[in-house]
RNA sequence: GGGCAAUUAGCUCAGUUGGUUCAGAGCACCUCGUUUACACCGAGGGGGUCGGGGGUUCGAAUCCCUCAUUGCCCACCA
């Protein structure tokens, strides 16, 4: 068998991945084995592959790999959102492009262009996903758009809405300009902006007094109704029951009074927009003002807006500013920073605006959430995000669920009238014909009377169906599929959509199925740059993917993420940390050139050497192993991860295979051998959810392997007793082999020449490994002795002295300095025991073990203290 | 304005119920080494008053109070 000097990830990588996808292994059907499920949070379907998804993706499929080696029927639902406002925007762009308007397409038209996009672009993300390993079940691939999904949203919103929980109203929305739609206010990002204040006159009627109110939007002076004092603001209250005129319109409106209005700001008086403004339009509905609406869709003025009719709202700003200004209203202008709204996606400032949306009754729906995840039902990691959580569904609003998009699943509504409430629900026209003619009383209504609501349901509205709906578990409640694989166990993804979609995950989950979607919720970090700042197209500070696998292999870019990813930690991204990755990769590959490389004999015997190492390895993977699974169920995976390097590089390969490793040209021992190569197996299952490609190969290489002895479903190796005092002793070798190192060091001694080891002991505790010690230290001859050694150099380890005889190479100085630092440094340490010790108080507090222990640590340090005075003395 | 989190080595982070001289890991750094698996290596080494101050305790990185700085979330006053 010839194996590659180099290992070279990229022929591997796509080697290994066909093969798994050939042999099905990625594909799940429900049978008596116990489920492992994940659903992907599903990208937008146009999306492509940036750092965020990496990660992400990674520890899913760290996951997933797992459950599958353990023995579970491992099932990763992967998937992709149709982002009805992300994906709108981008084929609106496209077609604006092309000199074509939206406003001149039909329906039918634009989703059309939409599905042309959707399939020329869409999936782009996932076939990048399989660069990555990702071992998603590709024959469930799913689409929030695709029909049966489309269907499942349908049902459930006529569900809700004949369970009286979905109604039309009149709400003051976030509308978008831009895209001409709602926004929820998860959708609004605020950001500080330098702004002005503008103090505007308002002539009192029948008087020649004026008022003066402040405002940071002047244009919406012509949407006024009225002007609010403090009713217990004594500077008004002759003001009582008289109305003012609105420049420029020069309407007459009143002056009401409500404890609303703080007396401290601005000028104490307030104007009333209720049209444009959330809080004016509950003291207008308080106060039953006219409604004034100055703006059309696109923010421009409309005919309430006078002669400045057409124009958009910042031209008209400066224009109305420029009126005022000419006639004398405005008293003055001050620089003010407030905070304004902006569309998460197009990034137009958001404009208030009262309109007939869908609402979705939430109070109810999310007592189930709260209760799930207090009760600890749902398991959120970092679990701090339980604050978050709880802060949101404690303090929810309706949910505003209608979009005026056309990408998306048009509400089921159907109009027979020009009123409001002139609807019925049904799947289709044609059901909704019987409907419309009971509730309308007209028994001539035909099907081209009645008229579909031209709103798109939120995206969210399909997707917190996901886990459910991905299983049909909607359309058809009782099917095997849903009943094996829901609820799924993990849901891996970011804090920041915990509200849009987790939190709606969870209630729709009670809501539609009685029981909780997932058990455990992973919160990953955000991926950020080594300077912190968060990775964005516009910083152009993120790395490519693809390339960067290309570049250092999938393994190294997944072990690099995971190196710096601290659970629900945000992560600094440094290439550095893919090639130590990748670096890993490579050690590990060399190590198994080596084994390969021994020529095995039968006949030799094995060295006593080697059957402790290989004693204390299994110890030592066994330890290991445990740890690896305390890491696990915390969803520490950075720590798991960095375990099995050390296990691997530290342990396995710097102790164990240069204690095994013959002499160069001598065979090996076979039995040895087969010891090496089975825990070289061994390291491979433990390692493979993180570098799943690496270790597929070296697996291979190893044996020849049938389909169904492939690495990605062989059998997680099993935790057994081990013996803890074998590895404890190790630890002590390592100190003497360490010893040796460091005098060899000091005095230049090669390790190619041998020096002999006598060693003064109260404790026998490393003869047994004393073939160990002499092989890593390369060692003649070792002897035990009861006196010290004469012209020697000396260390401790423990109680036990050990020399190092060296004629002629001694500074007696120089050593003399040394074994008084020891010394001090060891009195040190007894004071401070002994203080404890004294301390009646601590020996009345402190827990017996505690004592014990420090009784222990008392004795040790008196006879090191007496070896190194007696060394000294000696000198 | 309200809430949450964080602050430990040059960097990124561990540090379980307070109890080994408990101050740690990885990376980076310094010194030495062409020991035939690997220089993507090996061996050795330096480096921190645990953000500041106060308190509780026999004992505090760990518990309490307070201040400071940073990040995030929520609400939002014209």
């Amino acid at each position: 068998m010839q194996i590659p000097i180099k290992y070279i990830p990229n022929e591997v990588e796509n080697k290994w991945y066909d093969y798994w996808m050939k042999n099905n292994y990625f594909h799940s059907e429900p049978d008596e084995r116990e489920p492992y499920t994940i659903v992907i949070p599903p990208p937008n379907v146009t999306g492509v592959l940036h750092m965020g998804h990496m990660l992400n993706n990674t520890i899913q499929d760290v996951l997933i790999r797992r459950a599958r080696l353990k023995g579970f029927n491992a099932c990763w639902v992967p998937g992709t959102d149709h982002a009805s406002i992300a994906t709108e925007a981008k084929v609106v762009a496209k077609l604006a492009a092309e000199g074509i308007a939206k406003a001149d397409l039909t329906r039918d038209e634009f989703l059309n262009h939409a599905w042309d996009w959707t399939h020329k672009h869409g999936g782009v993300i996932l076939e990048q996903l399989k660069k990555l390993g990702a071992s998603c079940d590709w024959k469930r691939t799913k689409f929030t758009l695709d029909d049966d999904l489309s269907e499942s949203v349908i049902d459930t919103f006529i569900d809700l809405y004949n369970k009286g929980l979905i109604y039309r109203g009149y709400r003051m929305v976030n509308w978008d300009p831009e895209a001409k739609t709602t926004l929820s206010d998860e959708e609004v990002e605020y950001i500080e902006k330098q702004g002005k204040l503008y103090y505007v006159d308002y002539k009192i009627e029948g008087s020649d007094e004026v008022v003066t109110i402040a405002t940071t939007r002047p244009e919406t002076i012509l949407g006024d109704t009225a002007i609010c004092v403090n009713p217990n603001d004594e500077r008004f209250t002759h003001l009582k029951g008289k109305r003012v005129v609105v420049p420029i319109a020069n309407r007459s409106i009143p002056i009401i009074e409500d404890e609303y209005v703080d007396m401290e700001f601005g000028t104490g008086c307030l104007k009333i927009t209720p049209a444009h403004d959330p809080n004016d339009k509950v003291i207008g509905e308080k106060h039953k003002l006219e409604v004034i609406d100055i703006f059309n869709d696109d923010a421009t003025l409309n005919a309430a807006g006078l002669q400045f009719e057409g124009q958009d709202r910042f031209e008209a700003r400066k224009a109305i500013v420029k009126e005022l200004e000419e006639k004398g209203y405005i008293n003055k202008i001050e620089d003010y920073i407030n905070k304004i709204g902006i569309s998460e996606r197009t990034k137009a400032v958001i404009e208030p605006k009262i309109s007939a949306q869908w609402f979705l009754k939430m109070e109810e729906m999310v007592k189930p959430a709260i209760k799930a995840v207090k009760d600890g039902e749902i398991k959120f990691f970092p679990k701090h995000n339980v604050n978050t959580f709880n802060h949101w569904l404690e303090n929810i609003r309706d949910w505003n669920i209608s979009r005026q998009l056309w990408w998306g699943q048009q509400i089921p509504a159907f109009f027979y009238g020009d009123g409001v409430e002139d609807f019925v629900i049904a799947k289709s026209a044609k059901e909704a014909l019987p409907l419309a003619v009971k509730a309308s009383n007209k028994n001539d209504l035909q099907l081209g009377d009645l008229r579909q609501e031209n709103d798109v349901l939120d995206t969210w509205f399909s997707s917190w169906l996901w886990p459910i709906s991905v299983f049909d578990g909607i359309r058809h409640p009782n099917n095997k599929e849903i009943e094996y694989y829901y609820p799924t166990n993990d849901l891996v993804t970011a804090p920041d959509i915990i509200f849009f979609w987790v939190a709606r995950m969870i209630f729709a989950g009670y809501e539609f199925r009685d029981t909780k979607p997932f058990s455990n919720v992973y919160f990953t970090g955000i991926v950020r740059d080594k300077q912190g700042r968060k990775m964005s197209k516009s910083l152009g500070n993120s790395p490519d993917p693809i390339k960067m696998m290309k570049e250092h292999g999938a393994d190294g870019v997944r072990a690099g993420l995971l190196l710096a990813a601290a659970a629900g930690n945000d992560l600094l991204f440094d290439i550095e940390l893919v090639k130590q990755g990748k670096g890993f990769a490579n050690k590990i590959w060399n190590g198994f050139r080596l084994v390969t490389s021994w020529e095995v004999s039968a006949t030799i015997e094995q060295p006593e050497s080697s059957k402790k190492a290989i004693q204390w390895y299994e110890a030592k993977f066994q330890q290991t192993l445990e740890s690896i699974e305390k890491s696990f169920e915390q969803y520490r995976l950075s720590e798991a991860l960095m375990t099995i390097y050390k296990l691997l590089w530290d342990d396995f390969s710097s102790w164990y295979l240069e204690v095994v490793k013959p002499a160069f040209g001598q065979p090996i021992d076979v039995n040895t051998y087969k010891a090496s190569i089975q825990f070289f197996e061994n390291n491979m299952k433990v390692l493979h959810p993180f570098m799943p490609f690496l270790t597929e190969e070296i697996w291979q290489f190893i044996a020849e392997r049938a389909p169904e002895e492939a690495l990605i479903v062989s059998e997680y190796p099993k935790q057994r007793l081990f013996n803890s005092k074998i590895i404890n002793d190790f630890e002590i070798v390592k100190e003497v082999v360490s010893g040796i190192r460091t005098i060899r060091k000091d005095k230049n001694i090669s390790f190619k020449n041998t020096i002999d080891l006598s060693v003064m002991n109260s404790d026998n505790f490393t003869k047994e490994f004393d073939a160990v010690v002499t092989k890593m230290g390369n060692v003649a001859n070792m002897s035990y002795v009861i006196e010290k050694v004469d012209a020697a150099l000396s260390f401790r380890v423990k109680s036990n002295t050990y020399f190092i005889p060296m004629e002629g190479a001694i500074d007696t100085e120089a050593e003399k300095v040394k074994l008084q630092e020891e010394l001090k440094y060891a009195e040190g340490f007894l004071r401070s025991v002994q203080g404890k010790l004294k301390n009646e108080r601590f020996v009345q507090n402190a827990p017996e073990q505690v004592i014990k222990t420090e009784r222990k640590k008392e004795a040790e340090a008196l006879a090191k203290i007496e070896a190194l005075k007696s060394s000294i003395l000696s000198l």
